[in-house]
DNA sequence: TATCATAATGAGAATCGTTATCAGTTAAGT
DNA sequence: ACTTAACTGATAACGATTCTCATTATGATA
């Protein structure tokens, strides 16, 4: 098993996102392909804005074109911060992935895996539901905060 | 045990809000006891716009002050709907508590519980971290949207 | 009961994040 | 090269939340 929270899958996200992309009948452009490689470089959620800032020459309104089709695509996963602003992170192809823990008190957000917790999710049962996909935040006070 | 989702605790909730709100030094007014009156009847997450419509004389500013008061003492709890705002729920001092489903294609926000989900959260540790509480969210789609 | 310090209020302005509009641009199949 | 439709940035519109401020009301104290 790799290290927690790795990132080996950059090259496989990136190359997995322009190629559904492409099945998906939408076409290649630069700005889109930034937002990708912005994302796919990111181990974390990342927020609309942020990208926006981060993004020459992109406008906002294909940053959030962008997100809303990588997210229709399955290709990315929209995550509460807790501040009223979302953040957007990929979705590993494999399944893997992690959840939150977030600090109340300075807003930090780390990443972080349980396995068991995991298993116990995914033995949640919801009549009526088909259950797709699940969102853990941890709260609590970081190091520096307590 | 209870049968899910009960709402036995209105009352207690209710008077343990009035209480701490009296031991923070805050004094008693209508307004802010419309927004405690309302909260207590709902057994699941309300929106702020939702209050604030639902109050009569009652303005928006203080529906937000109040959500943010009853916030910080430990009385409400933020949850994440999805669509860009936010519902809040009353937290039950006896620490019983809820979490959620969400339909991905309507919206429908159902409330459920899960015993071994929740042990296995309680298990979870972060080193650096001291956690105070977790919020799950479970993806789908529901019956009536399959 | 009158006084007083200050919490609490509503209306509205300001801000922030997100979505919609629209006219011009560009990718890619023919 | 031509054509179609996806794509674009600028900007307006929108909904949710926070801020400002002048006024009101609570409740402890005299």
């Amino acid at each position: 098993m790799s290290t927690a929270i790795d990132s080996h899958s950059t090259k496989d996200w990136t190359g997995f996102a322009e190629q559904q992309i492409s099945e998906a009948g939408l076409r290649h452009s630069s700005p889109r392909q930034k937002v990708i490689d912005l994302l796919a470089g990111q181990d974390c959620a990342v927020t609309a804005l942020e990208m926006d800032a981060r993004l020459e020459g992109v406008g906002r309104a294909t940053v959030y074109r962008a997100i809303e089709q990588l997210e229709g695509l399955g290709l990315l996963q929209k995550v509460d911060l807790g501040a009223s602003a979302y953040g957007y992170e990929k979705v590993d192809p494999s399944g893997h992935h992690h959840h939150h823990i977030v600090c109340d008190s300075c807003g930090l957000v780390r990443p972080f895996e349980d396995e068991s917790m995991e298993t116990a999710i995914h033995e949640v049962r919801q009549s009526g539901f088909r259950i797709k996909g699940h969102e853990v935040t941890l709260h609590g006070t970081c190091q520096d905060c307590a």
